[in-house]
DNA sequence: CTCCTGTAGTTCAAAGTTGAACCATCACCA
DNA sequence: TGGTGATGGTTCAACTTTGAACTACAGGAG
């Protein structure tokens, strides 16, 4: 039986931490980002991922893939950022089905604001906790994890 | 500067795989047991700790600390699971304040029915990406990591 | 062309989550 | 005793997420 019913030992004493710290990690950049920023997680990486792209800006169902969000969660988002001018959507020439998110300047600006409180916490939940070694290590195997969600 | 306002390059290729492999990961977890089982992760967490907990009972707040939900997340969770019949709720008389939260025999019967394909999923999404020795080394740093969630 | 099937994105109602306000009880100290 | 501040848990309204249904367009086959 290489495949029994439960976690043997040595893969629970793995899973119950990993399971913890997944959520202790994002529950907590979550909760400082609305507290300091009023951004959600989410919102961050929306702004992350837009000011990263070509001519900042991507296509709908691109960012809803990247973010592993629902279509209808992403476009409710993009509807409270664009709210607050922090994107706006642009009509889609090539496919006029689709839809742009493009990022806008005051986006950009609340992306900076909040960077550097944001990046201080993820090193203090997660780089602090780790060797010089560990960084490479996990690495590796974070890719390898990550891969599986890529379309 | 050992704190730049932005993630090195070294961290961005850690950090960013990491995220989208919790995300991915809880949210796999979550759309499977929902789809065969009727059980959300949350769900589905509360039965585990409960079932593993002396009498198979927990007090509301020790439960909402080990599963890192607000107090009021849990009550309405719990309020859902009694419903069903897989929990129910019992005043606590050494202080008179407390509830306990007391497995049900439908509860345990609904994870053990729950477990085998959740922990199929578990292999696959996780360790089936690790070689053996990645397990031992994960282990060490995600307890490192779990650790600073313990109140 | 004209179907037909598939894809992009939005909408809507039902369900779940959040956080602050609330009630009850406890624990301590005067 | 009786006040005071903290703790355990629930409630409520506002907000967010989910998933199915829907509109609009694309792209290929006949």
């Amino acid at each position: 039986m290489t495949e029994p019913q439960w976690l043997s030992d040595r893969e629970m004493a793995l899973w119950r931490p990993f399971l913890t710290a997944m959520l202790g990690i994002s529950t907590n950049l979550d909760a400082s980002l609305r507290a300091s920023d009023d951004l959600s997680l989410d919102d961050y990486e929306v702004l992350v991922h837009l000011s990263e792209a070509d001519e900042q800006r991507l296509r709908m169902g691109d960012l809803s893939a990247r973010l592993l969000n629902s279509r209808s969660r992403l476009t409710q988002r993009v509807d409270r950022l664009a709210k607050r001018g922090f994107v706006k959507r642009e009509k889609c020439d090539e496919d006029r089905r689709g839809t742009w998110a493009v990022l806008q300047e005051p986006g950009l600006a609340a992306l900076k604001v909040a960077a550097p409180s944001h990046v201080g916490h993820v090193r203090e939940l997660l780089f602090d906790h780790l060797e010089p070694n560990d960084v490479a290590a996990l690495t590796a195997v974070f890719e390898g994890l990550a891969d599986q969600f890529e379309s």
